[in-house]
DNA sequence: CGAACCCTTGATGGCGATCAAACGCCGTGG
DNA sequence: CCACGGCGTTTGATCGCCATCAAGGGTTCG
């Protein structure tokens, strides 16, 4: 199960922005070092304050990254396959801020800290994809404290939905990719709101069955939820750290 | 006053984490390609949405870095000398994400974004740095965004006077940088509540008197605040983005 | 069939925003 | 010198968003 990646799963990691420019070579070094593992739901990957050992790539299930502090818990971010994750504290050589949780059973690919470092030093075209990954990543969580300040749960909703929505299939139909409790926690607030701000959303276009969530007036979801100046860099296949 | 940098001021900038590491005249290159202005208070040096034409760095005075969206505006960060700022959104070609606003008469290096650019891909040091950089931004931004998640007003303003205590010269007593008024937007709350709040510490060992802050009971304002696992990196001279 | 668990709905309470007004500080101009 | 106005800060009163508490219905799984 670990030990070299499968054949068939290395071409979708293969066109990651974060891998994709650089060397074939090194690529190939890369993954021979790393491991392909599969773990079980609700498991706990690593914990906030440990050591960065791995940089983590979702290939398959889904993935809740969470930060505590003072008793309480709070979903920072829910990583879809086919991503990366935790970037940064790999490049800082720093602890993990948060920690990972798997939602559904997960398959992730493990790539040695030191590894990734070091071919990150050797290959140019890797050091810059993950220049602009970081770029990138950071200006998401601009974007994020952003929301979060300046919007009121209702509306923070329904720009998520417009924005779960983009990143679909497009148009007006998707379903969400988590349980509600979890989606409350990703947008600061608790399921009983989470709830109630569903429903309120309805006098917005917005009609959902279940997870299942149907946009049927999105002028007036917008005109609601004002997307405004904090649209998401729109980069084809972009992946997020 | 512009075209080039006055060899006053090369060192400071110089030693920037930043600049640090990298090739010797490669960095005088950058600073002869860049203008060194001075800006008087209340200006807005340019407005989210622009296209990001330069790289920032404050030499001397105050900036406010602030978002706006529905009506709204909050203040994301406040830079202080020496600092570089927005290296994001010059690394990844994009727009500014937040308006730059002078709080005090200011003078900045402007580096044009395409020259940085440009020798950013020919210098494997300053690549690195700027990597480095964006990863260590990255984290504070996870930081407060959890800290705004997870913690009350009162308790982040704790935190915020630990942590600039800590940046300062590191015992007790320092000066708040700028007005209340925007403390108050940088911690996400009211200037009315911010004064309360500031009053409500003094149960905590804080005492304050106009801008200066004495903190008299670390140990008391930690067990209310909970610096917990959001403590800042504390890497010798590093600036943030 | 019962026990979790998730989601929903209702009732209550607290944190913090908003509204309103007074105080201190400071630069201007009479 | 003092009067005046502007601005930032403080204090008080009220309101609204959202958290918390509580309970009930639906689904899944042992």
């Amino acid at each position: 199960m670990n030990g070299i990646v499968r054949i068939g799963e290395k071409p979708e990691i293969a066109r990651l922005p974060l891998f994709r420019e650089m060397d074939d070579a090194k690529r190939e070094r890369v993954f021979a070092g790393s491991f392909l593992q599969a773990f079980p739901p609700r498991l706990t990957l690593f914990e906030a304050g440990q050591y960065a050992d791995f940089l983590h790539v979702l290939v398959d299930g889904l993935i809740e990254l969470s930060a505590s502090g003072g008793g309480r818990d709070t979903t920072m971010r829910i990583v879809e396959p086919v991503t990366s994750f935790i970037l940064a504290a790999v490049v800082s050589d720093q602890p993990y801020l948060m920690t990972a949780r798997t939602i559904e059973p997960s398959r992730i690919l493990l790539v040695p800290a030191a590894l990734i470092r070091e071919v990150i030093r050797q290959d140019t075209a890797l050091m810059q994809a993950t220049m602009r990954e970081l770029a990138l990543a950071y200006r998401d969580l601009v974007r994020a404290l952003a929301d979060m300040k300046l919007r009121q749960s209702a509306e923070r909703l329904g720009n998520y939905l417009l924005q779960q929505d983009a990143r679909g299939s497009g148009q007006a139909r998707f379903e969400l990719p988590a349980g509600k409790r979890l989606l409350a926690s990703l947008l600061g607030m608790t399921p009983e709101n989470l709830s109630r701000a569903l429903s309120s959303l309805a006098q917005h276009g917005v009609s959902v069955c279940g997870a299942r969530v149907q946009i049927n007036d999105r002028a007036a979801l917008e005109a609601y939820a004002r997307p405004d100046l904090l649209q998401a860099e729109a980069e084809v296949g972009r992946k997020q750290v």
